[in-house]
Order: structure tokens, then C-alpha cells, then sequence
RNA sequence: GCUGGCAUAGCUCAGUCGGUAGAGCAGUUGAUUCGUAAUCAACAGGUCAAGGGUUCAAGUCCCUUUGCCAGCUCCA
């Protein structure tokens, strides 16, 4: 047989050659490294045979894929070491992640941190025993039977619930078998270095109505030096969690007073309407124009707009004159009043609405994180109506505006299309319209995105735009919904060409998502080091002693003439102490100034990236930092 | 909301077997007038999250509540 190699080179093998065999061929240190291969897009194991023509990819450690096999086989080994320790666990599922494996059990006891050690103690024993992985396939009712006689009935479930065709593999190490599609490593002893990490309850099959499973997570590597490597990797991360940097910074607090309402410090609001003044610009540039609608609006809106039957949970209520109101959760209702106050032509349209509105969602209380899941937040929204035959050039519109802001922060993102959910509004034909337009938008510009299976707004399908925290979780930040029922709900109309009443298409969506989450994930990325545009001190002044005092003064004045946000430390202190305040404050530059800048009249620059930078003029460094705010340099 | 863990000074954290709260940093005051990441000294700072219970005695043990952390669920 012929395969054609990673690299692109063609090599003949003897038929049936397995994975490892060819690793063999190839190199020592490939076929030692080897964990699985990838057959023609499809992922094998490393003594799967090869019978015909293809493209061999060996996997190793190093791939996402040989990752995902590692890590497989790992929760396998740690499923078996509690099966050792605790005898009436019962098995549910034990998949790879992104950073490592979990398992979940059913347990009357929960597990605790302290039972780790323990744990690992004994899946370093399975390494040690170094099992082979026997894979064998069984008919439904066999693998059933099979299943239920080891009292395993979450593995009875599963299969009970796999399709018609499906192959109902099993994978046998030593006295432990599991209900697996594999594929796995060939045996235990490949997993070198493991810690388990934490410890969590979770919904069997991820629905908070069925019992709450133990899920306990892990993760391992070839070598003890990668392990501890992410440990580390870990540990540093954490120093840029925005909630500690939010402290340390004084950007903001959250009082016991008002769980998950965030209190906004003069720093933070530096950023914050940094963000918005920015927003404004870029918004008026492109044609919207902005309006701001009340908090609180008559309950009878909500039950017309449909948020009383979809979202109430979420909604918190007030009473006024005995009259019942409702804290807005959403600013849609509002912007479609404003619509509706005034007559609409076709030749009006598409009207695009914007506004910076501060909303209320009744969020669990265990769901609340810092500044990224709050109870209170600013969306960046606005709604667009539209007719129909404006509709894709206005998703573009949109998909490219939140291309350009991401693209300024220098951030990655990645895409989800969300489809309709089961408690939804609407009929079948305007949803797959709704759908379709923003497939067909995204599909325009080469956009990458996953499908994100019935998990739309109840009024119509979502594109949301994610981005990462500090640990690599990712938060919901940008959204385009797409909505052809609030129109109709709110009947709402535009006199077209032809001089009759037409119903207009709208479009909801955030940039940001919420200014606030948006402040958090900045947070994160910059390890609290802004950019100097976004800095809310973007020049310390550090006088070296007290008689520089004035022409610090002098110095300060200038650069508060040209809009520079500017502080100075005119404490008795020694410079070395201010220029370690200043440094942990993140502050891009610090001015130092003692008797050769007096006489000069220079200023000492140094910056927080790169240390000393010596001596300037007033008028250099003003224009060159001028010019970085300019920029928006990162 | 659920599962598990945690809560001591503004911050970071000690506090042994239950015997009556301590450090560093920050703050205030004084001295020092200094050249690129911490000058010295003194002072002040606490209903040990809140409430209840056990005990001669509770920061420490038990219960309840609140908040926080991780995950689940949910979501901007």
C-alpha cells in the first residue's frame, strides 16, 4: 500500500503495518513518542493496522489529537483506581478536554481533595502495572447484559440510547472494563506524570433535574516537567485574574451589600468611558444614531414582548402606584417603542439604534464571577430595522464592525451559530429564513464557526463571538440576533415604495457584549498592563526630592494641556520606592525628574516595558506618547 | 439554584490539644532630601462574616444564614 506522509512524502508499507510499525520505519524517536495515528481524517490507534492507500499522520503528545488520546486513556486509569478504592461507584463518563480529562461518578459519598492523594497513589500503580487496552465490540443485547451484571446502569442507559448502527466498543484493561469509542492508548504504562486538580458535582448528562453526579478532574502529561510546567503556567495565570488585578488596581469592587452589582472606581472609569467615547465614534461613523430608554417600564410591555413567558426567572419586579413594573433585562422593548413613536419610510431604513444600556438579569448566585457574570451590566446594543432585502449586507455590516473593535485590542475570537431553542416563539419558516441569512452572511466573508445547537434567543438565532480569559475559559462577548418576531409582536411598520405598510426586519446585537465583562476580559489579556490609550494613569511624575517639586508642578501642567492623564508623586520618598509603585501600578511611563532635568529642562523617561529610556524633551516624549494614544497602540 | 471547599486588620497571611488574637505590606506621625523595583523609627488599626448552640472557657467544636472560590446549570 501507498501512504503519503505529514510531510507530504509517499512511502510504500507492506499491508496490515500498524501505526506504531510505520512510526518504527520512519524514526526511533517517532515510533517512542507515537500515540495514535490519524488514517485519512480519522483518528487510529497505534496498533491499528493499515490494509490501503492514504494519508498517515502519526500523532504524538504534541498534537491536539494525541492529546485527546492521552488524556482518554488517563481517566480511564483513574476511573480503575477508584473502582479499586471505592466499591459502590457507579461509571458514567470520563471524557478528554481541552486541559486535561474528568470523569464523573455516582457516589454516596463525595469525594474531597483529601482523597486525591490516595487516588493518584493508586493510578500510579496501574501505570506501574502497565495494562494492555483490549478493545472488543459486543451486539446491544449482549452489551447490555454485560453492562447491567456489572451494576452499571449509567453504562446501561448509554447504550440503550446509542443509535440502531452503532459499534458498541469495550475497552479492557486489566479487571476494569469500560463502555468507550475509544481510541486509546495500547497500554497504562504510557501515561507518565498525573495530578488530579479539582473536584466538582455535576448534572448527569448535563441537566440540573437528574442527579448530581461527583466529577472529578485531572490531568497528565509524558514527562514530569510538562506537568509541572502547567502547574506553574497555572499559578501565573491566576496573578492576572481581573478580580485580584481589579483589587490591586482599584478598578472596581463588589460589596456582600450587592452581590454580583459591581461598584465602578474613578480608575475603572477611566477605562470604562474610554471604551464609550470610542464606541460613540465608530458607531456615528458608520450611521447609528443613539437613544437611551428607561430601567424600569410597565409590566405589560414585558408580557407583549414576550419576555413574561420566556425570561421572568430572570427578571427582577417593582411596584409603582400599586401598578406592577419590571427592571429591564433587555433593552429591546425600549428601542421598538422609540421606533414606533414616529412614521417610517422605506427611504428611513435601515435605521440602526444604538444605546449604552444598563440592564438587570436575575443571574444564579453561584453563576456570578467578578466582572464577567454580574446581575447588573451595560450592554453596548443596538437594534437595526431593516427590510428584508437588507438584511445580509446589514449581518455584514455588523460582523465586520466587531471585526475591526476585536482586531484593536488584538484579540482572538472564535464564532458560534446558535440555532432555536425549544422554549422559543415564532413559526418554522421565519426561523430557518432567520438562520439561513446568517449562515449566509458568515459563509460572504469566510467566517469559521461552530454550530451551537438550539441555544438561540427565544426570539431568533444568535452569532456570538467569544473570547478567552486568563485560563483559557471563554466568555460570550459580542452577539447578532436576528429577529422577525418583536417586530411583529410590537407591530411595527415602514410605508415602502409602492405606498404600503411593510413589517421591518430587526437585527439586536453588542460589540462588547457588556462594557462590563468587556473591562474584565481586558483585564486579563493585559495582565492589567492597558495599553497607554486605555491606561488610567498613563504618566507618573516622580520627582527625585522635594525641590524638584516645581518643576514637576511645571512638567505635569504640560502634559495635562495636552489631555495626558497624568499623577504625581510628590511624597518624601526615595526614587527607587515611587518607581516600584509606579511599575506595580502598570503605568506605561513614569517621568523622573531631579536636578539634570531642572537644568535641562529635559524630562528622564522610563517605561514600564522597557525600563530606562534617558533623557528626552518635553516636547519628544509628548509627541511620541501622543502619537501612541493616537494609534491605539497595544 | 446544586455539589464541594473557604471566610482572622485596608491587602496577603500566621494562630498548636478549646485557655481570651499576631506578622509583613498599606495607613498616620516624626526623622531623612535621596538618580531608575521597597530609608529608619514610633503610633494606630479587630464584634475573628452574621446569628444561635456545646463548654468553666470558642477564632478554634456543632447548627443556621450570608458572601466568596471551583465546577455543573444558565448566560452578555
Amino acid at each position: 500500500m501507498k501512504i503519503i506522509l505529514k510531510d507530504g512524502t509517499e512511502k510504500e508499507f507492506e499491508n496490515g503495518k500498524n501505526v506504531y510499525e510505520i512510526a518504527k520505519s520512519l524514526s526511533q524517536r517517532l515510533a517512542k513518542e507515537a500515540v495514535g495515528g490519524k488514517f485519512n481524517g480519522k483518528i487510529v490507534e497505534l496498533f491499528t493496522p493499515i490494509n490501503e492507500n492514504g494519508k498517515l499522520e502519526i500523532l504524538t503528545f504534541d498534537d491536539e489529537d494525541g492529546k485527546k488520546i492521552y488524556w482518554h486513556t488517563s481517566s480511564h486509569i483513574m476511573a480503575q483506581a477508584i473502582k479499586r478504592l471505592y466499591k459502590d461507584v457507579k461509571l458514567t463518563i470520563g471524557p478528554a478536554i481541552d486541559n486535561g480529562f474528568y470523569y464523573d461518578f455516582d457516589v454516596d459519598e463525595p469525594f474531597t481533595v483529601d482523597d486525591f492523594s490516595k487516588i493518584e497513589e493508586e493510578m500510579n500503580k496501574i501505570i506501574k502495572e502497565d495494562l494492555k487496552l483490549e478493545r472488543f465490540v459486543l451486539p446491544r443485547e449482549e452489551a447490555i447484559k454485560f453492562m447491567d451484571e456489572k451494576g452499571e446502569p449509567y453504562k446501561v442507559e448509554l447504550i440503550k440510547d446509542l443509535p440502531e448502527d452503532a459499534v458498541i466498543s469495550f475497552y479492557r484493561q486489566g479487571e476494569f472494563t469500560d463502555l468507550c469509542a475509544g481510541p486509546h492508548l495500547p497500554s497504562t504504562g504510557m501515561v507518565k506524570s498525573i495530578k488530579l486538580l479539582s473536584v466538582a458535582g455535576a448534572y448527569w448528562r448535563g441537566d440540573e433535574h437528574n442527579k448530581m453526579l461527583q466529577r472529578i478532574y485531572g490531568i497528565s502529561f509524558p514527562k514530569k516537567s510538562m506537568l509541572d510546567e502547567y502547574l506553574n503556567m497555572l499559578e501565573e495565570a491566576k496573578k492576572r485574574d481581573h478580580r485580584k488585578l481589579g483589587k490591586e488596581l482599584d478598578l472596581f469592587s463588589i460589596h456582600n451589600e450587592g452581590p454580583g452589582f459591581p461598584f465602578f472606581h474613578p480608575k475603572g472609569m477611566v477605562i470604562r468611558n474610554i471604551l464609550e467615547d470610542f464606541w460613540r465614534k465608530e458607531h456615528a461613523k458608520r450611521g447609528y444614531l443613539e437613544i437611551k430608554t428607561p430601567i424600569i417600564l410597565n409590566e405589560e410591555l414585558w408580557h407583549r414582548s414576550g419576555h413574561w413567558d420566556h425570561y421572568k426567572e430572570n427578571m427582577y419586579f417593582t411596584k409603582i402606584d400599586g401598578e406592577d413594573y419590571a427592571i429591564k433585562p433587555m433593552n429591546c422593548p425600549g428601542a421598538l417603542l422609540v421606533y414606533n413613536s414616529t412614521m417610517h419610510s422605506y427611504r428611513d431604513l435601515p435605521l440602526r439604534l444604538c444605546e449604552l444600556g444598563l440592564v438587570h438579569r436575575h443571574e444564579l448566585s453561584g453563576a456570578l464571577h467578578g466582572l464577567m457574570r454580574v446581575r447588573s451590566f451595560t450592554q453596548d446594543d443596538a437594534h437595526l430595522f431593516m427590510t428584508p432585502d437588507q438584511v445580509e449586507s446589514e449581518i455584514l455590516g455588523v460582523i465586520k464592525l466587531i471585526d475591526y473593535f476585536y482586531k484593536i485590542f488584538g484579540f482572538d475570537y472564535f464564532v458560534e451559530l446558535s440555532t432555536r431553542p425549544e422554549n422559543s416563539i415564532g413559526s418554522d419558516e421565519d426561523w430557518e429564513l432567520a438562520t439561513n441569512a446568517l449562515i449566509k452572511a458568515m459563509e460572504h466573508i469566510g467566517l469559521n464557526y461552530k454550530v451551537n445547537e438550539g441555544d438561540g434567543a427565544f426570539y431568533g438565532p444568535k452569532i456570538d463571538f467569544h473570547l478567552k480569559d486568563s485560563i483559557g475559559r471563554t466568555w460570550q462577548c459580542g452577539t447578532i440576533q436576528l429577529d422577525f418576531q418583536m417586530p411583529e409582536r410590537f407591530n411595527c411598520e415602514y410605508v415602502g415604495q409602492d405606498g404600503e405598510k411593510h413589517r421591518p426586519v430587526m437585527l439586536h446585537r453588542v460589540v462588547f457584549g457588556s462594557i462590563e465583562r468587556f473591562i474584565a476580559i481586558l483585564t486579563e489579556n493585559f495582565a492589567g498592563a492597558f495599553p497607554t490609550w486605555l491606561a488610567p494613569v498613563q504618566v507618573k511624575i516622580l520627582p527625585i526630592s522635594d525641590k524638584h517639586l516645581a518643576y514637576a508642578q511645571n512638567i505635569q501642567q504640560r502634559l495635562l494641556e495636552n489631555d495626558i492623564r497624568v499623577e504625581l508623586d510628590d511624597r518624601n520618598e526615595k526614587i527607587g520606592y515611587k518607581i516600584r509603585e509606579a511599575q506595580m501600578q502598570k503605568i506605561p511611563y513614569m517621568l523622573i525628574l531631579g536636578d539634570k532635568e531642572v537644568e535641562s529642562g529635559n524630562v528622564s523617561v522610563r517605561s514600564r516595558k522597557e525600563g530606562d529610556l534617558g533623557s528626552k524633551s518635553i516636547q519628544e516624549f509628548l509627541s511620541s506618547i501622543l502619537e501612541e494614544i493616537k494609534n491605539k497602540s497595544l
